[in-house]
DNA sequence: ACTTGACTTCAAGTTGACTTGAAGTAGTAG
DNA sequence: CTACTACTTCAAGTCAACTTGAAGTCAAGT
């Protein structure tokens, strides 16, 4: 059992973060001691696993929803494949921005702008834009909003 | 000469985005017609840019930084390596989860906590968590505070 | 000349993930 | 028994990157 300056300690969360998470329902504590929470030691390799997610590039919500209130996660194994593809497609486009990056470190055409890598680079980051629900905050906010985001004004 | 909804079709972007990025110096317009702002057509390129470091994981202060307020974007290209760089740190990271993702998807283990393979992962995920400056919001906000940041009550 | 509609500004709102601050409480050391 | 300190709650603040809304303006078409 830990009190939440141990599990700060032991995870390296401020405890801020600790309560915030319980409050949210990502951890538990399973008793009070006097004013206290107390956790016990399984909400440490719990909050490795979200980090793990957060790194993944999940949201706090997405998180919850993969790993339950169960205590032993018991994560949806479809749910983890379909992620792991989407990091992988994170991958490939973060591969093509850093040899778009690189080349463009040692481009000697005159401006980035006429030479070809660099533009399909930004071919890349076009695409990138127009994408919609790549995991990324705006989108979770435009589904949530119901999707008229286009329109400026009326 | 583009006007904004143009450049907005042409670019992707909302013009509200786009009035955004002017305001905080990211973009220009070279004079309007009316009050419509015109926009010069290499602000094209200039916003594939934009959305390309972006995609890479910068701030927009960074980029702005990056870009400079020339028209030429004359980017530095020492900076542009160490970015590869960093991308490329980024990239290692997200292929160690993608594959702990795989493997947990299809793992046999009577629990994930039990398996070597996800506790791997939890180590990534912790390392990941301790790092600072590794060009997400937190870090940054933490680093503009000035960085107090463990102590949780004074 | 007048309407229209796409633009304009400016302030305020939103979202996620926290942090910060004030004010209170309780286990423990002395 | 009293201080002390580390915890507690709750509301409010922060930050980036935008979006939204209200109210105004102006160029162009009829």
């Amino acid at each position: 059992m830990l009190d939440i300056s141990e599990l700060s300690r032991k995870s390296g969360a401020p405890a801020s973060k600790l309560r915030y998470y319980e409050e949210v329902g990502l951890i538990r504590s399973v008793g009070r001691k006097g004013l206290r929470r107390v956790f016990e030691p399984d909400v440490l390799p719990r909050l490795a696993l979200i980090a793990l997610g957060q790194a993944a590039g999940f949201s706090l919500a997405e998180i919850r929803g993969m790993l339950g209130q169960e205590k032993e996660p018991s994560i949806d194994r479809d749910m983890l494949a379909a992620k792991a593809d989407a990091v992988d497609r994170h991958i490939e486009e973060l591969s093509a921005l850093r040899d778009g990056l690189r080349h463009a470190a040692t481009c000697t055409a005159p401006s980035h702008l006429e030479c070809p890598t660099f533009q399909r680079l930004m071919r890349i980051a076009l695409v990138r834009q127009g994408a919609r629900g790549r995991g990324r905050k705006q989108a979770r906010a435009m589904s949530q909003k119901g999707g008229t985001a286009r329109g400026d004004n009326t």
